[in-house]
DNA sequence: CATGAATGAGGTTTCATTCAT
DNA sequence: AATGAATGAAACCTCATTCAT
């Protein structure tokens, strides 16, 4: 049963690093085996297509990432440090899985399941940042939410691509779009 | 020789519908001939594969935005209203292609070559963004100025997505972005 | 294990049929996996592709040719006697592999790494005459072994395209070779 | 009307450089009409199909070579000078079209036509070749001939793809060639 | 549970040939 | 006569998935 949960789990993880670094197409069910130490029949034991590993793995790292940036906020006191909190988780989410560009923020069309999951996750993590905002009695929070997540999404690519970006620059952005949120930009 | 423009021109028209509907990998050679009206092998005659295609049709697309974003602004006046222009050609140009979502704003990794034309395009957007913050006396113009396109960014899905949103909605997201971000969120 | 090598066999053996009956270019994977019994992917589990299932085919077909012709003329104990054995080996190889005609002797241009095959194949049989030859105290046993091998090669056509020829004439062709190398032509 | 001989001629030595140098299956049409100097479809005007261009050029290289070996044998006197400029000939003619070494001596399979072609001609050459024979008193003079003329072939892969090999060289197989058939090895 | 050999549908690309100009 | 743009059949190869062991 343990020994169950390790092998989804192995398997996840080896999905997680050769979808994430190759694109949903370019990722081949014999590389992921390989990497998980299996063999491909047994993928097929535990998840029914490749597709549905591809969901189930891009789900995961939706609930993780969800969790991880609350716990981080409930520290916080202040709604400016509230704020702080999930730029830097979600900066440093970028930026500690910038080997694997494609695993994240990103789906096939054509894959409507996927889709919806991913609509959904962006749809709760805009929530957890927009009642942040309602607790701070911010109008309109929806729209706030979106735009500071939205700025935020925006490092993806340089974060990414960037090798000499390190982790004071990420600071430097967090620091910069808290303030551009709070204060505009003069 | 026009026929040989409109011929390119017709199969890059198919290309950006075809790709942008179903993504490069769902997208086939035989679909875009189909749709351009001529036969497979028409394609190989002015393009010498599937990628090169794509990078072509890609191209085309940044040339196009990046003119006409520099078009609507350069005929605003004050700082606002540029900005404004900005972000509603920017959410237009979302709103307008919002049934091929695939055909901007993303490329497959394993396409080296593309990767560093979609990098090359976003340099040149932003660096254009930057030229009016500049003009403006604003500091630190790069960083604002991709905040402000990430801010833009943001609203792509939506639009892709939800189709109840309308022309309305555009103008009140642009109105709401530059409030934003010229006062921030108070 | 086993099962391996008899797959592999049994792949090369429709190679050597389809290969040798209608030459490389117009033989067709598909064809020669239905001549194996199995499917046209199966073949690319054991080969990389055609071309190598080309080379290692002929691979095969070299080494047999010459373990047989070292075997049988191994067999004798006078000169002449090993020549007649060379040319008998010879022709009948020509004759038991008739109807195959493209599976030896010659090679697509454009194919380096088989042309080296062959010259080495061309070479290595060469020596193997040569040194019955050295062993004779013929001079020039490079220049004699190339004429004798060369002779036996010019009935290839014959016995390939002529039905009528049958095992006497294989004989008599053997008969002739090994006298008018060993005394001329009067 | 000339003008169309010139065409002809023009199209027939370039498809003696391509397929020569490429074979036939990786000649290309378009190649041969760039080396020409015309368009891919001005071919189809003189020549039906590529097969049938394939057929023509040789037919004329045949021609070209059973003149030429005629010419130069039937200016010799001597029995054995005859045999050397057969020799001779045979040598130099793979000598001098060693950068196009697939444009004789084989022919796809699957050409039924080109094959009686060749045919032919090994029959026509090895007829002239007997008659000088059959002229000195030889008996057996179609065996003798063929065994002749196969060790002049011999020679072919070594021209072909050894470039240290000269006139010299040539001039030494003529000799060995004509002597080990006259007298045999001893 | 686990394996990995086998399958076969499907897509990109090539190129001989045609035909309107 | 000459062109070259257009065609479309055909073939190699890939890889997700299955299933006997």
């Amino acid at each position: 049963m343990l020994k169950d949960k390790d092998q989804r789990e192995k398997i996840l993880d080896a999905a997680f690093e050769v979808f994430g670094s190759k694109g949903y197409h370019d990722a081949k069910m014999i590389e992921i085996a390989k990497k998980a130490g299996i063999s491909k029949g047994t993928i097929y034991l535990y998840f029914p297509s490749k597709e549905d590993l591809y969901i189930a793995m891009n789900d995961r790292s939706f609930a993780y990432f969800l969790w991880n940036a609350k716990q981080e906020a409930d520290r916080c006191i202040t709604f400016r440090q509230k704020l702080y909190s999930i730029a830097r988780h979600h900066l440093y989410f970028f930026y500690h899985t910038r080997k694997y560009p494609d695993s994240f923020w990103q789906a096939p069309l054509q894959m409507p399941e996927m889709m919806n999951r991913l609509h959904q996750f962006f749809n709760d993590y805009h929530n957890l940042v927009a009642k942040l905002m309602e607790e701070e009695g911010l109008e309109e929070a929806t729209l706030h939410s979106k735009a500071f997540c939205s700025m935020l999404n925006g490092y993806r690519m340089d974060i990414i691509s960037n090798p000499e970006i390190d982790e004071k620059d990420i600071e430097m952005f967090a620091t910069f779009t808290v303030g551009l949120f709070l204060e505009g930009c003069y």
